[in-house]
DNA sequence: GCCACCATGTAATCGGTTACATGATTAA
DNA sequence: TTAATCATGTAACCGATTACATGGTGGC
């Protein structure tokens, strides 16, 4: 069976329940797009691929004359989505991070503005930390488990982030002061 | 001037020494591959490109019949450097983290094998680490300041991340215990 | 003589984003 | 009536990876 980027998030998603092609790309919006994005374009044609494997099941949820067609898991998509959950994974996590390669290449920098890259990497980093807990403080129900645990690993990441980029700054000050 | 994902790899690279394309491969499978990586699809015609553009400065070291060409950052090239450097940075950390993709659908499984995915992201997280001591204990003259600092970067968000999963692996098992 | 490594380069492919086209419904 | 949102869909574009082609050099 072929797998995309986008094959995962769908069949994980309507797990829980039915789901429109426009919902999904709201709900990974505000939840996944942080760690695993999605646009319409992979969406709506991976959508009809999975219905033509028998992988998820579409039915017609129009209202009044504007389209909607709603998916839900078929036993074979939810067979899938356990076996890509379980099955052997690879590197653990894989980023591409801008601000660590200029940090790579800072000491091409006189100090000071090196240690501004530091400095902005932890704003950035406290930035996002906003982002997440107004995130954290919506309305609406508590969230499952595992999704609370993913957004709790952000949280805690970027405050982790900020924190290490202080101390950093800290070693790198005095280190030159001392020598 | 146009920029394309190599462009700050090439110059940042070039700012310490002149190099060839395949020493340029190299270094960055060694290095920045992990936050940043780079192809020789990539690197040849960018380098060609930033040649034509007066940002670098190839000149010929071939061995014998073996063809080698290494180039020098400009002055023109330094400048840019420095300006993509000290540009105003976009989102900081973008990450594309499959384990954790699998762990937000995680409530579709068992729970024990929800908590197994947490360990085996940690066991992930652990064995990167392995590979990074294993560059920090290369043999070799010490690194520049920066670029020891990303090397530590890597060594303490894997040395965080293995403990988080332990810390949350503990606390979502005495949960279940309480409750 | 052979293998590992040095070294350059490109064509084909692939996958994803962007941007657009289209139009209905609802709340201000 | 107008703006925001709901809703589906695709074509063009772009950028990166993969895979291949080609060949020299050095050590075993």
């Amino acid at each position: 069976m072929k797998q995309t980027a986008v094959t995962p998030v769908v069949l994980g998603l309507l797990a829980t329940r039915p789901l429109s092609g426009y919902d999904i790309k709201t709900i990974v919006d505000r939840s996944t797009r942080f760690f695993w994005a999605a646009s319409y374009g992979q969406i709506y044609p991976e959508l009809k691929r999975l219905e033509q494997e028998g992988l998820i099941d579409g039915a017609d949820a129009s209202n009044g004359n504007r389209g909607r067609r709603v998916y839900e898991l078929t036993p074979a998509g939810h067979e899938t989505l356990v076996a890509w959950l379980t099955s052997p994974t690879g590197p653990a996590v894989e980023l591409r991070d801008e601000s660590l390669l200029r940090l790579f290449f800072a000491d091409a920098l006189p100090r000071e503005y090196a240690l501004g890259l530091l400095e902005s990497r932890k704003r950035g980093h406290e930035e996002f930390l906003e982002v997440l807990h107004a995130i954290a403080n919506l309305p609406g129900g508590k969230d499952p488990d595992f999704v609370d645990l993913v957004l709790r690993w952000g949280i805690d990441f970027n405050e982790w982030g900020a924190r290490w980029c202080q101390e950093q700054l800290e070693r790198l000050q005095s280190e030159k002061t001392t020598s």
